[in-house]
DNA sequence: GTCTATATAGAGATAGAC
DNA sequence: GTCTATCTCTATATAGAC
């Protein structure tokens, strides 16, 4: 099992490691800081996004930052908990985005587009992460995919909380709550498969188109 | 290289034979009827969809269909080139539906909705292909890759002209048609990761949905 | 075209020195 | 905590009989 005492991996850009997020003054050479466990789960992030979990070799994880193959068993006991480690703690950034949005004051409305943005604008800025949160459940083994498929339930019945609140208000207009929502969800989610850092729209307009549809797709008409 | 000779196996419902697709009488023993190469695809495809091309074994495979590991390979000259079989029968499809729904006639609108339409229904109906076409991608060796890739292209181009055109006709309101392109598929396309036929709502219920979604999205609005 | 048997390679994981 | 060396298992693919 995982340690799951550092979440700092979740931060940053993509797996490249912070400046001086250890407080230890500034790093000399970046390609080698921060602690091993922290570098292998963002290496393992990197080739899982890549490649998958299950064309990914520990060997190339252990590679990628500088380690021999041995060197990964001293920080997680397997392979398997690596990406227990990676799919857990971004599921539950997910469900943290999610539900400091919902959190938010103001109309069912304008929660729900709070939601979809930053829900999108994550997948998008976080896609190495993203993808393999959402396309390596299988690979998951219990109890970590049960720990997993709970946190997607809440976050399904955040989303569509938001949209029966919309509907006993008036501002929405959906008929069937649970495929609307898992719409929204979905269309938000599956920009990890796609986006590219090198493309001409950045995460956060991402984010803003995504909010504008889906407010087209529940607001009432005429 | 696959012979691609047989593309009947993208008919049916997935996997499962046709009765009597050969002509040749009343099957006594549909598990065990039709030619081998057919029978591996269907195995193949609801493997890959089920665990992934990496984790599933040639012998896996084989065993679905009752035959030996090395049955396979008189067949098919490795895993991938059975990959590479899927993967394009089924881009091919997934074309041939998206210019069959755009040469129909009608308004932009109404091509639009045809083409989202038949396009997630076909993604929920065959979600098991689909999940391979569109979830094993990376997977895939040149020269596939590139052939997909641009199959993939003509895909998206003829959704953007559409909304190109409704723009042009005054029948919607599309700042960004490419984004919006691309948001459309990936919203169909992605009911093939969830898409659970045991679910309440029938493939052709969920594409009239998102017809209906895809028509709120671009309609000019007020 | 199918089988049994096997070659070959590469994977995940461990042992034990430093 | 990292290394080198290696164990063990399993995967793809082939050989050759029937």
């Amino acid at each position: 099992m995982a340690t799951r005492s550092t979440t700092s991996w979740t931060d940053g850009d993509d797996g490249r490691p912070n400046h001086d997020s250890d407080g230890k003054g500034v790093n000399q050479d970046p390609g080698r800081s921060g602690d091993s466990a922290r570098r292998l789960v963002e290496a393992a992030v990197e080739a899982f996004a890549e490649r998958g979990f299950h064309a990914t070799t520990t060997r190339d994880i252990a590679t990628r930052v500088g380690l021999s193959p041995a060197a990964l068993y001293v920080h997680f006991p397997s392979k398997q908990a690596l990406l227990a480690e990676i799919s857990i703690v971004g599921h539950e950034a997910a469900l943290d985005l999610i539900e400091r949005s919902v959190d938010q004051p103001g109309t069912a409305l304008s929660r729900l587009q709070a939601v979809i943005r930053a829900f999108t604008a994550w997948h998008a800025e976080r896609h190495r992460v993203a993808r393999v949160v959402q396309h390596e459940l299988e690979a998951l083994a219990e109890p970590d995919k049960r720990r997993v498929l709970e946190i997607r339930r809440r976050i399904e019945g955040a989303v569509e909380a938001q949209l029966s609140a919309g509907n006993a208000s008036g501002e929405m207009d959906v008929p069937d709550t649970r495929a609307v929502a898992r719409a929204l969800l979905s269309l938000s989610v599956d920009v990890a498969r796609w986006y590219d850092p090198r493309g001409s729209r950045s995460a956060a307009q991402i984010g803003e188109l995504y909010a504008d549809l889906a407010t087209r797709m529940v607001t009432v008409r005429d």
